[in-house]
DNA sequence: CGCCTTTGACCTGCGC
DNA sequence: GCGCAGGTCAAAGGCG
Protein backbone atom coordinates (compact mmCIF):
# COMPACT_ATOMS: atom_id res chain seq x y z
CA UNK A 1 0.00 0.00 0.00
CA UNK A 2 2.32 3.28 0.95
CA UNK A 3 4.32 3.44 -1.67
CA UNK A 4 6.41 6.63 -1.15
CA UNK A 5 7.22 9.17 0.99
CA UNK A 6 5.38 8.90 4.46
CA UNK A 7 7.10 11.52 6.00
CA UNK A 8 8.48 13.64 3.09
CA UNK A 9 4.40 15.22 2.94
CA UNK A 10 5.61 17.28 5.80
CA UNK A 11 7.66 19.36 4.03
CA UNK A 12 5.75 19.17 0.92
CA UNK A 13 2.83 20.61 2.60
CA UNK A 14 4.01 22.39 5.73
CA UNK A 15 3.71 26.39 4.80
CA UNK A 16 6.15 28.18 4.18
CA UNK A 17 7.03 31.71 3.43
CA UNK A 18 9.18 34.04 2.20
CA UNK A 19 11.06 36.04 4.68
CA UNK A 20 11.92 39.48 2.69
CA UNK A 21 15.27 41.20 3.83
CA UNK A 22 14.46 40.54 7.16
CA UNK A 23 16.79 42.52 9.00
CA UNK A 24 18.28 39.54 11.54
CA UNK A 25 19.65 37.60 8.39
CA UNK A 26 20.52 40.77 6.73
CA UNK A 27 24.07 40.09 8.21
CA UNK A 28 24.56 36.41 6.80
CA UNK A 29 26.36 35.75 4.14
CA UNK A 30 25.06 35.83 0.97
CA UNK A 31 22.12 33.95 0.92
CA UNK A 32 22.65 30.45 -0.89
CA UNK A 33 21.05 29.92 -4.09
CA UNK A 34 17.65 29.12 -3.52
CA UNK A 35 16.81 25.15 -5.31
CA UNK A 36 13.98 26.75 -6.76
CA UNK A 37 11.70 24.41 -7.96
CA UNK A 38 9.55 25.52 -10.57
CA UNK A 39 7.05 22.65 -10.32
CA UNK A 40 3.66 23.69 -9.21
CA UNK A 41 2.29 22.73 -6.12
CA UNK A 42 0.44 19.51 -7.66
CA UNK A 43 3.96 18.29 -8.70
CA UNK A 44 5.22 19.16 -5.51
CA UNK A 45 3.24 16.81 -3.66
CA UNK A 46 4.33 13.99 -6.00
CA UNK A 47 7.32 15.35 -6.19
CA UNK A 48 10.67 13.13 -4.50
CA UNK A 49 11.91 15.44 -1.50
CA UNK A 50 14.98 15.96 -3.55
CA UNK A 51 12.88 18.49 -5.65
CA UNK A 52 12.36 20.46 -3.06
CA UNK A 53 15.27 20.25 -0.77
CA UNK A 54 17.54 23.26 -1.25
CA UNK A 55 21.24 23.02 -0.82
CA UNK A 56 21.52 22.50 2.76
CA UNK A 57 24.80 23.70 3.75
CA UNK A 58 26.79 22.40 6.28
CA UNK A 59 28.66 24.91 8.40
CA UNK A 60 29.75 22.57 11.58
CA UNK A 61 30.70 25.36 14.28
CA UNK A 62 30.25 27.54 11.77
CA UNK A 63 29.36 31.27 12.12
CA UNK A 64 26.11 30.21 11.23
CA UNK A 65 24.63 27.22 12.75
CA UNK A 66 22.22 25.26 10.95
CA UNK A 67 21.10 26.15 7.74
CA UNK A 68 17.49 27.01 8.01
CA UNK A 69 15.27 26.46 4.38
CA UNK A 70 11.51 26.99 4.48
CA UNK A 71 10.21 26.15 1.29
CA UNK A 72 7.13 28.24 -0.08
CA UNK A 73 4.81 26.35 -0.56
CA UNK A 74 2.13 28.54 -2.95
CA UNK A 75 5.43 30.14 -4.33
CA UNK A 76 6.86 26.58 -4.91
CA UNK A 77 10.44 28.65 -3.95
CA UNK A 78 12.48 26.84 -0.91
CA UNK A 79 14.61 30.28 0.24
CA UNK A 80 17.49 29.39 2.16
CA UNK A 81 18.31 31.76 5.62
CA UNK A 82 21.22 31.21 7.23
CA UNK A 83 20.59 30.98 11.07
CA UNK A 84 23.05 33.37 12.73
CA UNK A 85 21.68 32.42 16.47
CA UNK A 86 19.77 29.22 17.07
CA UNK A 87 16.62 31.38 17.08
CA UNK A 88 13.29 30.89 14.49
CA UNK A 89 12.16 33.76 12.25
CA UNK A 90 8.64 33.20 13.98
CA UNK A 91 10.39 34.23 17.74
CA UNK A 92 12.00 37.48 16.09
CA UNK A 93 9.16 38.83 14.96
CA UNK A 94 7.50 38.39 18.35
CA UNK A 95 10.25 39.53 20.63
CA UNK A 96 10.80 42.89 18.33
CA UNK A 97 7.35 42.79 18.08
CA UNK A 98 7.64 43.39 14.06
CA UNK A 99 4.42 43.51 12.40
CA UNK A 100 4.67 40.73 9.45
CA UNK A 101 4.45 42.79 6.45
CA UNK A 102 1.77 42.17 3.63
CA UNK A 103 3.97 39.64 2.34
CA UNK A 104 4.48 37.83 5.49
CA UNK A 105 0.63 38.22 6.29
CA UNK A 106 -0.10 36.52 2.76
CA UNK A 107 2.02 33.87 2.50
CA UNK A 108 0.15 32.80 5.57
CA UNK A 109 -2.89 33.14 4.02
CA UNK A 110 -1.65 31.20 0.97
CA UNK A 111 0.05 28.63 3.59
CA UNK A 112 -3.39 28.01 5.26
CA UNK A 113 -5.44 28.12 2.28
CA UNK A 114 -2.30 25.86 0.53
CA UNK A 115 -3.02 22.86 3.79
CA UNK A 116 -6.95 23.94 3.18
CA UNK A 117 -7.22 22.95 -0.35
CA UNK A 118 -3.98 20.57 -0.97
CA UNK A 119 -3.63 18.33 1.64
CA UNK A 120 -5.55 15.30 -0.21
CA UNK A 121 -2.77 15.69 -2.59
CA UNK A 122 0.01 15.18 -0.56
CA UNK A 123 -1.60 12.69 1.75
CA UNK A 124 -2.83 10.92 -1.41
CA UNK A 125 1.24 10.53 -2.40
CA UNK A 126 0.71 7.66 0.74
CA UNK A 127 -1.89 6.18 -1.34
CA UNK A 128 -3.38 4.44 1.57
CA UNK A 129 -4.50 7.63 1.79
CA UNK A 130 -5.30 6.74 5.94
CA UNK A 131 -4.11 10.43 6.96
CA UNK A 132 -6.45 12.42 5.44
CA UNK A 133 -6.71 15.76 5.57
CA UNK A 134 -3.85 16.66 8.12
CA UNK A 135 -5.46 19.80 9.73
CA UNK A 136 -8.77 17.73 9.75
CA UNK A 137 -6.01 15.20 11.18
CA UNK A 138 -5.13 18.04 14.15
CA UNK A 139 -8.32 19.59 14.21
CA UNK A 140 -9.73 15.57 15.39
CA UNK A 141 -7.09 14.77 17.70
CA UNK A 142 -7.16 17.84 20.39
CA UNK A 143 -9.95 20.45 19.18
CA UNK A 144 -11.93 17.22 17.62
CA UNK A 145 -11.94 16.22 21.17
CA UNK A 146 -12.86 19.01 23.08
CA UNK A 147 -15.84 19.57 20.25
CA UNK A 148 -14.07 22.41 19.26
CA UNK A 149 -13.50 23.49 15.63
CA UNK A 150 -9.81 24.04 14.71
CA UNK A 151 -9.38 27.21 13.23
CA UNK A 152 -6.43 27.11 10.55
CA UNK A 153 -3.18 28.34 11.86
CA UNK A 154 -0.11 29.48 9.70
CA UNK A 155 2.32 26.78 9.77
CA UNK A 156 6.05 27.15 8.85
CA UNK A 157 8.52 23.94 8.24
CA UNK A 158 12.55 24.67 8.57
CA UNK A 159 14.69 22.10 7.28
CA UNK A 160 18.30 21.36 9.18
CA UNK A 161 20.90 19.71 8.88
CA UNK A 162 22.10 18.51 12.37
CA UNK A 163 22.34 15.79 14.31
CA UNK A 164 20.49 16.91 17.15
CA UNK A 165 16.64 16.92 16.38
CA UNK A 166 15.57 19.85 18.74
CA UNK A 167 16.54 22.88 16.95
CA UNK A 168 16.83 25.66 19.94
CA UNK A 169 14.48 28.69 18.80
CA UNK A 170 14.75 30.02 22.11
CA UNK A 171 10.76 28.87 23.38
CA UNK A 172 10.48 26.35 25.69
CA UNK A 173 8.49 23.27 24.76
CA UNK A 174 6.67 20.28 26.34
CA UNK A 175 7.28 16.73 24.24
CA UNK A 176 3.25 15.36 24.51
CA UNK A 177 4.03 12.69 21.57
CA UNK A 178 5.66 10.90 19.72
CA UNK A 179 4.80 8.53 16.52
CA UNK A 180 6.49 6.24 14.47
CA UNK A 181 5.90 7.16 10.86
CA UNK A 182 5.34 5.10 8.07
CA UNK A 183 8.35 4.75 5.46
CA UNK A 184 10.72 6.19 8.30
CA UNK A 185 12.82 5.14 10.60
CA UNK A 186 12.57 8.13 13.32
CA UNK A 187 9.78 8.60 14.61
CA UNK A 188 7.93 11.78 14.65
CA UNK A 189 7.93 13.86 17.82
CA UNK A 190 5.03 16.44 19.00
CA UNK A 191 6.15 19.42 20.93
CA UNK A 192 3.70 21.89 22.42
CA UNK A 193 4.82 25.56 23.63
CA UNK A 194 4.97 25.59 27.50
CA UNK A 195 3.84 28.60 28.04
CA UNK A 196 0.41 28.77 29.43
CA UNK A 197 -1.40 30.96 27.24
CA UNK A 198 0.45 30.08 23.98
CA UNK A 199 -0.67 27.14 21.82
CA UNK A 200 1.42 26.62 19.24
CA UNK A 201 2.73 23.32 18.51
CA UNK A 202 5.74 21.83 16.47
CA UNK A 203 6.51 18.90 15.09
CA UNK A 204 10.31 17.31 14.66
CA UNK A 205 11.40 14.44 12.65
CA UNK A 206 14.36 13.17 10.56
CA UNK A 207 14.07 12.47 6.74
CA UNK A 208 13.25 9.31 6.04
CA UNK A 209 15.69 9.74 2.60
CA UNK A 210 18.35 11.75 4.26
CA UNK A 211 18.33 11.07 8.27
CA UNK A 212 21.02 13.98 9.17
CA UNK A 213 17.77 16.30 7.78
CA UNK A 214 15.66 17.46 10.83
CA UNK A 215 12.11 19.22 9.19
CA UNK A 216 11.02 21.12 11.89
CA UNK A 217 7.29 22.06 11.46
CA UNK A 218 5.50 24.67 13.99
CA UNK A 219 1.73 25.25 14.14
CA UNK A 220 0.50 28.50 15.29
CA UNK A 221 2.22 32.17 16.43
CA UNK A 222 3.59 32.56 20.09
CA UNK A 223 1.47 35.39 22.09
CA UNK A 224 4.56 35.67 24.45
CA UNK A 225 7.99 37.31 24.28
CA UNK A 226 11.01 34.94 23.65
CA UNK A 227 13.02 35.35 26.63
CA UNK A 228 15.95 33.87 25.35
CA UNK A 229 16.21 36.35 23.02
CA UNK A 230 15.41 39.05 24.77
CA UNK A 231 17.94 37.91 26.99
CA UNK A 232 20.20 38.18 24.46
CA UNK A 233 19.68 41.48 23.21
CA UNK A 234 18.97 43.84 26.31
CA UNK A 235 22.55 44.61 26.73
CA UNK A 236 22.41 45.62 23.03
CA UNK A 237 19.05 47.64 23.86
CA UNK A 238 20.73 49.24 26.81
CA UNK A 239 23.65 49.99 24.69
CA UNK A 240 21.94 51.88 22.07
CA UNK A 241 19.69 53.58 24.77
CA UNK A 242 22.84 54.45 26.44
CA UNK A 243 24.89 55.90 23.08
CA UNK A 244 21.04 57.51 21.92
CA UNK A 245 21.61 59.74 25.10
CA UNK A 246 24.69 61.73 22.70
C1' DC B 1 8.46 19.07 44.18
C1' DG B 2 7.93 20.59 39.67
C1' DC B 3 8.83 19.80 35.11
C1' DC B 4 9.81 16.82 31.59
C1' DT B 5 9.88 12.52 28.68
C1' DT B 6 8.07 8.12 27.60
C1' DT B 7 4.60 5.26 25.90
C1' DG B 8 0.37 2.80 25.37
C1' DA B 9 -4.38 3.85 24.69
C1' DC B 10 -7.71 6.38 22.54
C1' DC B 11 -10.14 9.18 18.99
C1' DT B 12 -11.15 10.39 14.36
C1' DG B 13 -11.35 10.47 9.28
C1' DC B 14 -10.43 8.15 5.10
C1' DG B 15 -9.96 4.43 1.76
C1' DC B 16 -11.23 -0.05 0.53
C1' DG C 1 -17.97 -1.82 8.50
C1' DC C 2 -13.13 -2.54 9.11
C1' DG C 3 -8.42 -1.43 9.21
C1' DC C 4 -4.98 2.01 8.98
C1' DA C 5 -2.53 6.07 10.13
C1' DG C 6 -1.99 10.58 12.32
C1' DG C 7 -2.59 13.23 16.31
C1' DT C 8 -3.51 13.69 21.23
C1' DC C 9 -4.20 12.31 26.02
C1' DA C 10 -2.71 10.96 30.35
C1' DA C 11 -0.49 7.92 33.65
C1' DA C 12 3.96 6.60 35.14
C1' DG C 13 8.55 7.30 35.88
C1' DG C 14 12.96 10.05 35.72
C1' DC C 15 15.71 13.97 36.75
C1' DG C 16 17.56 18.20 38.80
Amino acid sequence: MENLQGDDHDEAHAAATMIPHFPYFATAPPLAEPAVSTTSTDDQHGAPLEALQPPLCNHPGGLDGPQLTTTATAAAMPLMLPAMTPLDWQSLLQCLQVVPGPELQQAAAQADQYIGENDHGDQAAESSGAAGNKEKQLAKGGAGRSGKKKASRPRFAFQTRSDNDILDDGYRWRKYGQKAVKNSKHPRSYYRCTHHTCNVKKQVQRLAKDTSIVVTTYEGVHNHPCEKLMEALTPILKQLQFLSQF
